[in-house]
DNA sequence: CTAAAATCCTGGTGGC
DNA sequence: TGCCACCAGGATTTTA
């Protein structure tokens, strides 16, 4: 669920108690969510001071000193809790890195699908996914080009990482919506226009999104409120914000899908 | 090439 | 109340 403004905001909000901290040791509960050698990532990231924390598409990317990158994707239902390390230790924490202020990043994941990399070059995790949407360089010109010689629906395309990175269920869904354009439609029979809308309304709903600091599910992730604002998404059987039509809900590309009929075509 | 299905996982839900 | 089948979904892998 964690998506480009739910990732965005918890590496905002994770810079101020992390940067220039340095890890002191890692404490493993998951080894299968370690994708680097569980043994590297024990000896090579104590010492290691956290110089840069940003975001690439859906992942974390510390910047360590001596040339070294961890990598973190919360995947479903993953969240990174800052805690001291005296606290009661939660039982879906599957990874803690000890800090040298007596405190530890604690990654908690019930359904344990997120994914730990410590690597020398962040492309060999990184390296294949798609543009950045809110870029100063992701033009329309940029997001047309894309679209030369696909085939195939849109929607399976928007979620494809290695095409646009950071889209998800959600942020695809209200995209369509906003731009009136049905996601079963195969993309070589959009037109220019139809591009243009989609190229401002996915932009619109990610920052609408980062905004709102995100959406909050269950516990997974906290603070967001872009829940409450959805006008498609988990809305099945609700009026269409624009014409009062119900929303559908149908399955593409393997993925629920909330669309309105009367306005997406 | 596209596309669908299976896979990994657990918590929450709805039916009975 | 208890049990169970089923669903959710990001990304990868397998199969068609």
């Amino acid at each position: 669920m964690p998506e480009l403004p739910e990732v965005e905001t918890v590496v905002r909000g994770l810079q101020g108690p992390l940067l220039q901290r340095t890890f002191t040791a890692v404490d493993i509960y998951w080894p299968n969510a370690i994708v680097t050698p569980m043994d590297e990532l024990k000896t090579k990231l104590p010492g290691r001071k956290i110089r840069q924390l940003n975001r690439r598409g859906k992942y974390l990317r510390f910047t360590l000193s001596g040339d070294l990158f961890l990598l973190l994707h919360l995947k479903m239902s993953g969240s990174l809790l800052v805690e001291p390390d005296d606290e009661p230790i939660h039982p879906h924490v599957r990874t803690i890195f000890h800090l040298d202020n007596g405190h530890a990043l604690r990654f908690k994941d019930p359904r344990k699908f997120g994914r730990v990399y410590l690597v020398e070059d962040p492309a060999e995790v990184t390296g294949k996914l798609g543009p950045e949407p809110l870029n100063p360089d992701f033009t329309f010109e940029t997001f047309k080009k894309l679209f030369a010689r696909r085939k195939g629906r849109l929607k399976p395309l928007l979620l494809n990482q290695e095409f646009i990175a950071g889209l998800g269920n959600i942020y695809v869904d209200e995209s369509c919506f906003r731009a009136r354009i049905d996601p079963r439609r195969p993309v070589d029979t959009l037109s220019t226009r139809a591009l243009k809308r989609l190229y401002l309304a996915i932009q619109e709903s990610l920052r609408y999104g980062i905004m709102l600091k995100g959406a909050s599910f269950d516990e997974v992730y906290r603070g967001g409120q872009y829940q409450n604002h959805f006008l498609v998404y988990g809305r099945t059987g609700k009026p269409c914000p624009t014409c009062q039509h119900p929303v559908q809900r149908f399955i593409v590309g393997g993925r629920s899908t909330h669309i309105c009929v009367r306005c997406q075509k």
